[in-house]
DNA sequence: GCCGTTTTCGGCCCGACTGTTTTCAGTCG
């Protein structure tokens, strides 16, 4: 085994770092937004914002810092410093509490409401005492909003519908609806005369694990044809407004797309700006500033001459401001500037990088196809290897049997090499696996003896979901210190959307994993994404190897894999990290716990 | 409230669209 595999720095973690740096930032947050609504400073409300994103993606666990130590972290100064301190010490923060009396949290929730933020929603707090989404509804039947000034009767059936939408959509999806709609949208757009570009931007180019709405951009002298056909595409059930440069609309999916037309020219400022994210680009542009300069979406402008210095590619637009270009995976403002800045960005994983899948399923248990379909899929996609695991008995209802496994391997033997594979010498290498499950012990399906017989075993947890956190903790180590362990399949178990992860310390479990070589999966269902990228970026810092898996139970599965590369690069993955880029020699000696 | 190639005070990202205005505030991204 490589030396440098466990060299990564190891962090001590005195706790789930996770969980009271999220609810600091929580707590900032809500300082931020209640500054707001009371007609606050807004600068003052934004510091808090940053310092909300610091403290929620900062790598230690902030309630084991002192002033000192909170003071290094980026925009948290003395005051806030001190008021995390105050949180951590007392339990609460007296000037957090101050603006709680004054504002109802349901005033707060009504920002919510789209096209209904802080201003509006003081006005009819303080005028009709109007302090949750019910109370509002009320209010607009009674028609007592039409009193209010500034409020029309637009405004007035904006927030009608505004609740409406709030209620029974409420939200996001998952990442291949929006990327299948935005790839239609492409397709269509593209296809109009006059159109020269035109791909999606924002949280789907980021590669968020869920899109809350789809951003297209289009390059064109003319605007208007493309917007007329952007309107008439069969599933847009809504025109919600429409500009020169700008139409948005809700569609069939539940999912409303902006789309943005630029003169050619800016395109590349326009992506750079439309990619986001928003922390980034305030970012970006605060650099321009220095440089005397003003980054907008046409372009990147010198202050005084007001001429366009740069604007065609987004790569001239980060080389102008002293920038590499920044993979649009990493632009969230977790320090992809000042790694960019140094010279040191990651050279991130991609999915041309991937030489196999570790794990997959086949009709012999709960997937679709046949073994003989899945690998002849697999060597088409240009696979050097390719892992079947199938479950293990445990999993009663999969029916599996120690003679049933055992003639699925004579058959992986037998098909080894011979499916010729694209673009590669030699046929796809088969390994024969298994996906265990992890008791509630942190035991497992087979006996090491029987274990020993496969190339690869994948752990997961199926069950038992509300354990403590301690023995859900213990369960987990036990399964990563099983010798014969090789993967932790979808670590924490969420269903995005529909449960929650389950509650271990991942930290200890991330040092579990670097400390026996067991690889910790990122399972690229776009139901799963689990790992996530932020606890990915914690466990990267244990030194911990990954496994980018589709966990296809059908052929078209295996093209998952695209939103599991996406969250490993929003990790800040690169191909050493993910043990499934690695050659198979390498990979083997992995397996072998070599080293 | 934070921060510093504008450096301990005076700035703080920028523009489009909407609705209610008659010159602009609020919201959004």
């Amino acid at each position: 085994m490589e030396d440098c595999l466990w060299s990564g720095r190891a962090v001590k973690y005195s706790d789930d770092v996770a969980r009271s740096n999220d609810e600091v930032a929580a707590l900032l947050q809500e300082y931020a937004d209640l500054i707001s609504i009371t007609g606050g400073d807004a600068f003052r409300a934004r510091v808090y914002e940053k310092a909300a994103r610091a403290v929620g993606g900062h790598h230690a666990d902030v309630s084991a810092l002192d002033l000192k130590g909170l003071q290094e972290i980026p925009n948290v100064g003395k005051s806030i410093a001190q008021k995390v301190r105050e949180y951590f010490d007392r339990g609460s923060v007296a000037a957090v509490e101050e603006l709680r009396a004054k504002i109802p949290d349901g005033v707060r929730r009504l920002t919510a409401i789209p096209t209904l933020g802080p201003k509006k929603a003081m006005a009819v707090y303080e005028e009709l005492g109007v302090s949750s989404v019910e109370e509002l509804a009320d209010a607009l039947r009674d028609e007592r909003l039409r009193d209010l000034k500034g409020f029309g009767p637009k405004t007035e059936e904006n927030i009608r519908h505004g609740i409406e939408l709030l209620r029974s959509a409420g939200g996001r999806v998952q990442i291949d609806v929006a990327m299948e709609l935005a790839e239609d949208v492409v397709a269509a757009l593209s296809a109009v005369p006059g159109c020269a570009r035109c791909t999606y931007a924002g949280s789907l180019r980021r590669m968020r694990e869920t899109i809350g709405d789809i951003d297209i951009l289009a390059a064109a002298r003319q605007p208007a044809p493309i917007m007329r056909v952007f309107t008439e595409l069969p599933y847009v059930t809504e025109v919600i407004g429409q500009g020169g440069t700008k139409t948005s609309v809700r569609t069939s999916r539940g999912l409303n797309v902006d789309l943005r037309v630029v003169p050619p020219d800016s395109w590349g400022a326009a992506l750079q700006y439309f990619t986001g994210s928003k922390a980034h680009n305030i970012r970006t542009r605060e650099i321009a500033v220095r440089q005397k300069l003003k980054l907008s979406e046409y372009g990147l402008f010198d202050v005084e001459s007001g001429e366009k210095v740069v604007s065609g590619t987004e790569e001239e637009v980060y080389a102008r401001l002293g920038l590499p270009w920044i993979p649009p995976t990493l632009r969230e403002d977790r320090g992809e500037i000042e790694a960019g800045l140094r010279d040191e960005l990651p050279d991130l994983v991609t999915e041309a990088d991937l030489r196999g899948d570790l794990h997959t399923h086949t009709d012999l248990t709960d997937g679709l196809a046949p073994l003989e379909e899945m690998a002849k899929a697999a060597a088409a996609h240009g696979y050097a290897y390719y892992a079947v695991t199938d479950h293990a008995p445990d999993l009663v209802m999969q029916r599996m049997t120690d003679e049933r496994m055992l003639a699925q391997r004579e058959r992986v033997r037998e098909l080894d090499g011979t499916y010729p594979t694209k673009g590669r010498r030699g046929g796809l290498r088969l390994l024969h696996g298994t996906e265990l499950n992890i008791g509630p012990e942190g035991e497992v399906d087979w006996p090491g003896d029987f274990l020993a017989g496969f190339d690869l075993c994948v752990a997961s947890v199926h069950s038992h979901f509300r354990q403590s956190r301690a023995d859900l903790t213990r369960r987990l180590v036990r399964a990563c210190e099983n010798p014969y362990v090789h993967i932790i399949g979808h670590p924490t178990t969420r269903l995005i959307g529909r449960r929650p992860g389950i509650d271990a310390d991942l930290d200890a479990v991330f040092a579990a994993c670097a400390r026996t070589g067991t690889a910790l999966e990122i399972n690229a269902h776009p139901h799963r994404l689990d790992l996530r990228d932020e606890d990915i970026l914690r466990a990267r810092r244990h030194g911990v190897k990954f496994a980018v898996n589709s966990d296809a139970h059908a052929v078209p599965h295996l093209a998952n894999t695209r939103y599991g590369i996406g969250t490993a690069q929003r990790g800040w993955l690169t191909g050493d990290d993910v043990i499934n880029t690695w050659p198979e020699r390498r990979l083997r000696s992995f397996l072998r716990k070599d080293g």
